[in-house]
DNA sequence: TGTACATCAGTGAACGCGCGTTCACTGATGTAC
DNA sequence: TGTACATCAGTGAACGCGCGTTCACTGATGTAC
């Protein structure tokens, strides 16, 4: 995190007191620049995305807020961080609230939370999850952490229920080894899998089934299928599915 | 299909001879016009698209457009429609090509296709399967047919695998029954199924692979997962995975 | 086949608007002594 | 604790830019007789 990012983050955690004027004003004025330009993305999108109409809403005039942000595409930035951590908090909080030991309940609190999230901030969901946005790159140094904090929550699952030889078999749900080895042996060297026995066959389960579970909540969010009559069923169904490609039912322990 | 749409489509289709100069000159430059703004979709994305720029571009003063055009939003809509017509042609195509009774290639076939099609376009398949685009409604009567093509073809192959009892058994995957009925039980009222005996599961596991699918060629287009060694591999395994969830392995023929 | 009139394509100017970013400035808050 | 100086927040004007859309117009193409 590099010192925007970590006093944006504070602004959250740390007491406000025994700061002077000054300091708390600042973080009372970034937070609400988030917020502003949040709200901002709901109606206009991220292309959309503008410092003049963020400080217009402040009541502040549009230079003012370059005592507070570096640019715009430097406002997208931390608004993109900022949704990673906000869906990261949300998510982890939903999976460390089930018993450890309910590997199947972890993975639905998990895939639950994350639909919950999306649905409740549909432009952060798309401003991660949807369409890059032209003409921005996001700085690989301040998004790529925040947007690893979910994956590495799927590889913590995904040791245990291997640990735990709940893993179902590879070959039975359509995922040849050969391609999994290809697609993926060479990621099982990233330190995220460090300590862990996950083979190629199961991260592909894994990315399987996040892919299934992604493109659930993406579809809802995006009414990619059209109006449906139950969505939260379909969901349930679709997380089941999902589920089943990483962890066996309870009954088979 | 309003005038204005056909028009564009018999462009494509009809043979441009016998035409007077006007005619045969208006569908070139109404061809143009969606040529040069699929460009502009590629580098200023959806949002940004701009009938200024798209004159600009054919030596034409900008208000010479709106003889084509009714607004920014329609060409849109038109990109839209043009891009679900094409999308649903080379989806058709490879899936024709494949032997009718080879149920697991065709499937493949369509997989394939849809993920060479949003490789090569990949802004036409933002617009249709990423973020919507902001202060902008896609009028249902003009996008809803060119739409709804792909998932006709899904339901023939869903209906012939069915008819080939070759559907894999929905509560061996993780589909319980309860849940798919509720989220899709009546959909299945849509004249789309009229003559099919495809039950509430058998859909669910549809909608189960052709999320996974779908889910997988965002992933890859938009690159959520960072760089892969391996992208074509990790996508067959994931096409693997997809299908599996409608179509049983020939040797379980 | 030739002419008179109607239709259409494309022009150029104008409308009112919003944008990102820079810069020199004023007045308030903080800090060192 | 009080004063002098340094830092910072926010202002207002300006820069050069692009946008969608309307309108009256000219000249070319098409059509009816």
């Amino acid at each position: 995190m590099d010192t925007a990012a970590r006093a944006a983050h504070a602004a959250h955690a740390a007491p406000a007191a025994k700061l002077g004027k000054r300091a708390r004003n600042r973080r009372a004025v970034e937070a609400d620049i988030l917020r502003v330009a949040r709200g901002h993305l709901a109606t206009s999108g991220a292309a959309g995305l503008s410092l003049r109409a963020v400080a217009r809403d402040l009541g502040m005039v549009s230079s003012g807020v370059y005592r507070y942000v570096e640019s715009r595409d430097e406002l997208l930035t931390r608004l993109i961080v900022d949704s990673y951590l906000s869906l990261a908090d949300a998510v982890r909080a939903a999976h460390d609230a089930v018993d450890p030991d309910d590997l199947g309940g972890r993975w639905d609190a998990l895939g639950r939370a994350l639909r919950t999230w999306a649905l409740e901030h549909p432009h952060d969901f798309a401003l991660i999850y949807g369409s890059p946005v032209p003409d921005y790159d996001a700085p690989a140094e301040r998004t790529t952490e925040a947007g690893t904090a979910v994956m590495a929550l799927l590889v913590t699952l995904l040791e245990d229920a291997r640990s735990a030889r709940r893993v179902p078999e590879a070959s039975g749900l359509g995922i040849p080894e050969a391609p999994a080895t290809a697609a993926l042996g060479a990621l099982l060297a990233d330190p995220m899998f460090a300590g862990t026995g996950i083979d190629p066959a199961m991260l592909a389960q894994g990315v399987a089934a996040w892919t299934l579970l992604l493109g659930a909540v993406t579809s809802e969010v995006f009414s990619q299928l059209g109006p449906l009559p139950d969505a939260p069923a379909l969901f349930e169904t679709l997380l089941g599915a999902s589920r089943h490609l990483v962890v066996t039912d309870a009954s088979a322990n």
